[in-house]
DNA sequence: ATAATAGTGTCTATCAGACATTATCTG
DNA sequence: CAGATAATGTCTGATAGACACTATTAT
C-alpha cells in the first residue's frame, strides 16, 4: 500500500500535474449545487402504549409558515449528514445515544419552493420518557398521535386542537421484475404536513413496517426494563394489526433476560406483568 | 384545499411579507453547498452463471487517477437523483427500464480530496444480455468478476490484468438497542477502488443479501426467460452460500409460469430444463 | 364474584433443511 | 454405458397462527 501511494503521487495526468499538483489547483467550478437537510422522524409510543407519536415543530416563517414539519437542519461541511441529524435530534429531545437510521434522501426539484433542497430523512426511535421533557417547551413543538393504516395517516395532537389527515391510495409501481406498493397521499384536513414531509412519514414507516420483525428495533421504543404487554403493544402499534400473544412470545423470548420484578404495565386493571430487558449478547 | 391555499397565501411572516413576496424576495445566501453525485452499482451475472460481476469505470483522471471507480455523475437542479442514476445507467450499458433502485447516501467529509462531495448510491440489477454490448468500449470500462464473502472482496479482470482484493473484518456496531455487524474493509491488493466506493459496495451488498429471499429481485439478474437452474445460481451468488434445490423450488413455484419448452441452462453435460417466466399479477 | 389482563399449553399448517430417488441428456 | 445435471419425493424440526385454559389483580 506504501508503495502504492508512492507510485500514485508520482503519476502525472494529460496536463502533467500530480496528485497534489492537481487538488492544489483544484477550481470546484461555479456549478450550482444543492442545499442539504437532515430531517428527522422521531417516533415514540404514548403513554397508555395505545399508539404512536411523533414530533413535528411548527414553521414560524414562509414558505409553510404555520404549518408542522419534521425538525431538521442543514448538513454542515465539516460533519456527516448522521451527525447533523444527532445533534438535531439532540437540540430538539435532549436525547443522545438514541437509535438513530438513514431512511431515503428525497431529492424532486420543487420539493422546497425556496431553491434546491435535498433531504436525508433519518428515523430516531425514544423510548417511553420518564421525563416526558423537553418537547414542547422553547419554540412551538409538540408530540402528535400518529395512526397509519393503510388507507390513512392521521396526525393529532389534541392540546393544540391540530388535525392533519391524508387519505391513502395504493399504487403499484414496477421496477424492472420489482414490484412495490406505493401510498399515494392526499390532503383531507385543512392543515397540512410541510413540503413533502408526508411522503418522508410513509417511506420511514414502510420501512420500518418491513424491519420491525427481523430486527431489535422495537426494543428502542421502550425503557431499559419492559414487560412483554408493553413490548407486544410496539409491535402492534407499527405493524398496525395485533399478535397472538403466545406466537409473539414465543418470537421474541429467546432475546429476554428477566429482571426478577413484577409490575403493572397498563393503566387498567388486571395481573402484573413480569419485568424483562434486552438480553446481553456476549 | 383550496380554501387553505388561498388562506395561506394572505397569511404575511414576521417581516409582513406574504409567501409570494417572501420568495420573490428569497436570497438563497453564500451559505457552502456540497456537490451531490449519483454513482451506481451495476451488478449482473457472468456468463455460465458461476458469480456476480460488477462494471467499473477507469479513472482518467485525479484524484485517484487510473483507479477503477463506480460510475456516476453530478446531479443536475432539474432532476432527481433516480434520473440521473437512470441516465449514467444508460450512458453506461445502453440500457433502460432496469432494476434501479436508492441504496444509501454517503456523507463522509474528506470522502473527495477535490471538495465537499455527497454521494447518493444506486444499485442496478441487469439480466444477461444476449448481446453483451456497451460494457467495454469507449472509455475504460470493465465488467469485473465480485467474489463478496463474510472475509474478503475481490474484484477481477483478467483480461485488463487488474485485480483489486480487500480483507473484511465484522465489527459489531450499536445503535440505540440494535446491533449491526459492519464489514470493515483492508486493502491487500495493489490495485484498489476509488473514494469510499468499497464501502458503497459493501453496503449495497449487504442490502442486496438482506432483501433478495423476500424479494423479486434475483428476477432481474436473470433474462425473461430462465431456468431453475440459472435462477438459482442468481441466488447463491449474492448470499455466497448453497441452497437446497428442493427447497428452493418450493420457494419460488408460485412466482413462476413455464414457457413450455426446455432448453440447456449450463455449459456443462446433463439434462434439459424447463423454461420459466415470471408469473405476471392481474 | 366479576371483569380484565398476564401467562402457558397444545394443535395444525407451513416451510426450510437435509437426503434420497428418479429422469434425461452428452459423450 | 458412465457421468453429469434436472426434477421430484419424503422425512424432520422449527415456527406462526389459532384457540383454549389457568393465574393474578382491581373493583
Amino acid at each position: 500500500m506504501n508503495t502504492k501511494t508512492v507510485k500514485r503521487s508520482n503519476r502525472k495526468n494529460k496536463d502533467g500535474l500530480t496528485e497534489k499538483q492537481f487538488l492544489e489547483r483544484y477550481d470546484p467550478g461555479n456549478y450550482k449545487r444543492p442545499s442539504v437537510t437532515a430531517d428527522i422522524l422521531i417516533l415514540g409510543m404514548n403513554e397508555d402504549h395505545s399508539g404512536l407519536k411523533l414530533l413535528l415543530i411548527k414553521r414560524g416563517n414562509h414558505p409553510f409558515i404555520d404549518c408542522w414539519a419534521l425538525p431538521g437542519g442543514f448538513i454542515e461541511e465539516n460533519e456527516t449528514a448522521y451527525q447533523a441529524a444527532a445533534r438535531e435530534l439532540e437540540e430538539e429531545t435532549g436525547l443522545k445515544g438514541i437509535y438513530l437510521d438513514q431512511v431515503y434522501t428525497f431529492t424532486k426539484p420543487g420539493r422546497d419552493p425556496r431553491t434546491w433542497v435535498m433531504s436525508i430523512a433519518y428515523l430516531a426511535l425514544v423510548p417511553e420518557l420518564d421525563e416526558v421533557k423537553g418537547c414542547d417547551d422553547a419554540e412551538d413543538a409538540a408530540w402528535f398521535d400518529l395512526k397509519f393504516t393503510d388507507s390513512s395517516i392521521e396526525l393529532s395532537n389534541e392540546e393544540k386542537g391540530v388535525s392533519i389527515e391524508y387519505s391513502l391510495k395504493k399504487e403499484t409501481f414496477s421496477n424492472g421484475a420489482v414490484k412495490y406498493e406505493n401510498f399515494i397521499p392526499e390532503l383531507k384536513s385543512d392543515e397540512a404536513l410541510a413540503f413533502d414531509h408526508v411522503e418522508i412519514l410513509i417511506e420511514a414507516m414502510k420501512k420500518l413496517r418491513e424491519q420491525i420483525l427481523y430486527s431489535n428495533q422495537a426494543f428502542c421504543l421502550v425503557n431499559r426494563t419492559f414487560t412483554l404487554p408493553e413490548l407486544q403493544a410496539v409491535y402492534e402499534a407499527i405493524l398496525n394489526r395485533p399478535l397472538y400473544k403466545k406466537s409473539f412470545r414465543d418470537m421474541v423470548s429467546e432475546k429476554l433476560t428477566e429482571t426478577g420484578t413484577e409490575r403493572r404495565s397498563c393503566i387498567k386493571g388486571g395481573r402484573t406483568s413480569k419485568e424483562y430487558t434486552l438480553k446481553q449478547e456476549i
